[in-house]
DNA sequence: AGAAAAACCGATAGGCAATCGGTTTTTAGG
DNA sequence: CCTAAAAACCGATTGCCTATCGGTTTTTCT
């Protein structure tokens, strides 16, 4: 999936503000930069027929959300553009990190093993909730 | 950083192959399929021109070689296109990790231990060879 | 029903990969 | 050194996608 850069400030712009409808995104993002609602509507539109937003019509016009989050779409695009080189079996995030890990150093790792400690304890408390 | 699918492909023969000129990649690529020598050419280049292949006369031909990895590639492009999502200071695999953790497995997360721990080793390794 | 607002449609420009024909340059061999 | 072949180089075309926007149709509110 290849975003343009419109797109990705509309997409911003909706993680902050949660719902807008596109006059209000053109207000805030080309108003004084210049460029017409017209061009806004139809970046809300490719994005929502990208599957990226949700719309829904409230009085006069349609208000959209993001329908993914900002840490689902990274993920998303990650697996997109490093899906070709990735070998059956393997998996992304591996192989992420072994390509990034070079530039890293010991505090990242620290950090990176906290959260992968943080994500094992949210996982049991899921499963505690699950079984009461 | 966008790549083709052709380019793609040439880049991963090259992985491979280690060093060849564009009629190989040609035989080899785009026969059978239909593609002129010309479109290799062309790719190559592109290839150089992004910096991603290195090139040298042998005889009376370019001979390429991949300038980086694919490891390197991936984390490339992994930068070039959460870049614009990843605000200052914060670090692209964290980012990473954080969006895409939540589609693994104990196994997984387990093999990302072993790496991390694999990869200081690595760094200490690298300390004692420096001060020998 | 009528005015205003928004959606929808279609066209255009700009950028980039892929493709390939034709020309120029380079190289190897006589 | 001269020439034929090989490869590089140039330029044009196509196709796809984002960004842009004018104009028309549809919707909605009063």
């Amino acid at each position: 999936m290849i975003l343009g850069e419109l797109e990705k400030r509309v997409l911003q712009y909706l993680w902050e503000t949660l719902e807008a409808d596109a006059k209000q995104v053109h207000e805030t993002l080309t108003k004084r930069q210049g460029g017409t609602l017209n061009t806004i509507q139809s970046t809300l539109d490719r994005l929502f027929k990208k599957d990226l937003l949700t719309r829904q019509k409230q009085g006069h016009a349609y208000y959209y959300r993001a329908k993914v989050g900002r840490e689902e779409l990274i993920a998303q695009l990650i697996q997109s553009v490093t899906g070709d080189f990735i070998s059956e079996g393997e998996d992304s995030l591996i192989a992420a990190f072994s390509s990034i890990s070079a530039g890293l150093d010991d505090e990242k790792f620290s950090q990176l093993e906290t959260l992968i400690q943080r994500q094992r304890q949210r996982r049991s408390q899921e499963d505690t909730d699950a079984n009461e």
